[in-house]
DNA sequence: AGTGACATGGCATTCGAATGCATGCTAGGA
DNA sequence: TCCTAGCATGCATTCGAATGCCATGTCACT
């Protein structure tokens, strides 16, 4: 009933365990024919190897943790599967660590973090004596849009400050004069450059810090905060969102709510671009994040560290490319 | 550099590596003092258990692992996230392993599998063979959304064939006489289910079995292929998808391509409830599967089996729901 | 036949934490 | 004062696979 173990198949094959051993590996210092047979014999017990054994003698786990919002995973809908497809075409396997929201407790990841990680990849930010509690303990490190600055820790992320003070400097241009931002949490990171990014691009056009709204990154959220806010305040004539989920809420509400033509009446521009704010009901206009191919230089940074803990800290800043469709007027 | 062991610790607190080991357990046989210290020195040097150690003693791993599609993921974007929060409040991680398509290779699994998992939850279908092994070496199983008829293997699904043929009744009913079916992929369990089902549904009323198409599950998947199918045959009145990616996209194409109203010209109805079908935009008549539901489900099971592993298999099949907004006419 | 080179496999130890058992210590009762 | 109960701690072994080192076997060549 339980697992078989390299004993029993080293027992059944008549050979002794360092030998199972060496078959399962590309050591070459076995016959073919031992080989055949131990596998054959490994076949018919069902032994597969102990990962967890292994990896206390040769102090590697091959296990790479990944920590995700509910957020990161709803707004970049294929970042876990192609950080999986990519790790596992390394030979690695995803501990997936789920949390809440940007700041975690220490509480929410101790559980997975006993393992002994290979390497972690954070959509979240970690305070600085977890990160160098990792460092310490040789897990390389990566944030995942997000900003650290510590040695040794690669980060791979958009550029949200320059695409947003693109986006607002285009709005201005196209003369748009009355500007309201949708904001995600305050406490997250990427609203908080995404909006940041606006801001300095409306100050290089002169023009003052326009509204903040806060919501949840959700659609709901957006469609609600908007409304909320235009029974008090004059209607702007552009909107810029801190993601995609806020920017369809925006619209919805524009079209639905209150009746107003985009963009003739009022411009909505999101960030991200996820599959949904393509399709023609929508023709979003908003900053792409390439979330796939970030995911694999993310993968491929990692595994350059984990080769050489010592390189330097690499930042690859990835710039959002515009992608203008039908809900904004820009110059 | 390296990480710090019970021994590293207990050298520094002056005490064995047993007490060091009762220390993190919630072993009661401890003094308040000694643990205090011994906890205080282990803060110290950022000594955190190892959890593999741990397993290859106690014989649990502690590790549940999840196999998802490329498409589980993206048509049920919350699943994920869903059992990833209910494991860690049972204590538990989630090793994620991501597979291409429903059927995947053994290859494909081999690497993260070598794990001693204590629990397993698979979103794909597995050979028999495997199966048997995974039982052999103790670990518990669950299908999601997939029907296995062996011992011992749990299974929480939707009534896929029921609620399908449901609809295909109601759609009757409402004078609907030519349907349309458009799937997924011919080897996904899922559509299969609910194709059949539409039929089954459709033949208790004496009507003969519709075309089907096949797709990839995708928006721009039924789109294409729904507009491919009416160039050369006549125009359905009513078309049943597989899930709401597809019938989203062959909302569009009635839409935008052919500039059909719906659902005064056609019906369309979906499966899953995913977010965007209720947007204002969408409106879309589906079936409603209540995924983060089923994913505490799903935990709940495992962790049932897991302590029991002899328990009779036990099969939750759960009602979807007919969400009827304004994509079809219905009776 | 004898020697050396090399291929192959076995032995024993190791990784880090958990735990059964033995022991030491303290306190309380006789 | 001595004995015993009971808690706290230490010792030694264990989990399963990897690996350095050594022993054996094989073969070729002289």
């Amino acid at each position: 009933m339980s697992r078989a173990t390299s004993y029993d198949v080293a027992t059944a094959a008549g050979v002794a365990q360092s030998t199972v051993s060496r078959c399962f590996r590309a050591d070459s210092t076995i016959s073919a024919e031992t080989r055949t047979k131990v596998l054959q014999v490994a076949e018919q017990l069902g032994y597969v190897p102990n990962a967890m054994a292994r990896s206390l003698i040769t102090r590697r786990s091959n296990m790479v943790a990944v920590i995700a919002t509910r957020f990161t995973m709803r707004g970049n809908p294929d970042l876990i599967y192609a950080l999986g497809e990519s790790l596992s075409a390394a030979g690695k396997s995803l501990l997936l660590v789920t949390v809440e929201n940007d700041w975690p407790t220490s509480d929410a990841l101790r559980g997975a973090l006993e393992y002994p990680l290979d390497g972690l990849i954070s959509c979240a930010m970690l305070a600085e004596a977890e990160i160098r509690s990792f460092l310490r303990r040789g897990v390389s490190l990566l944030f995942y849009n997000r900003s650290v600055s510590l040695p040794r820790i690669d980060c791979v992320k958009t550029d949200n400050a320059t695409a947003a003070a693109d986006v607002a400097r285009r709005l201005h241009a196209a003369g748009h004069r009355r500007l309201l931002c949708v904001a995600g949490p305050p406490d997250a990171p990427v609203s908080q450059e995404r909006i940041a990014g606006f801001m300095a691009g409306l100050a290089a056009c002169g023009v003052a810090p326009p509204d903040v709204l806060h919501a949840d990154y959700a659609y709901a959220g957006g469609r609600a905060a908007f409304l909320a806010h235009l029974a008090t305040a004059p209607r702007p004539d552009a909107v810029f969102c801190a993601n995609d989920q806020l920017a369809l809420g925006v619209l919805d509400a524009c079209r639905f709510d209150l009746g107003l033509d985009v963009p003739a009446d009022i411009s909505v521009v999101g960030f991200d671009d996820v599959p949904e704010g393509a399709r023609p009901t929508y023709e979003l206009t908003t900053l792409r994040q390439n979330s796939v191919e970030m995911a694999r230089m993310a993968i491929e940074l990692l595994l350059r560290r984990m080769q050489d803990p010592a390189l330097p800290a690499r930042r690859l800043i990835v710039p959002a490319t515009l992608v203008a469709r039908a809900s904004a007027r820009l110059a």
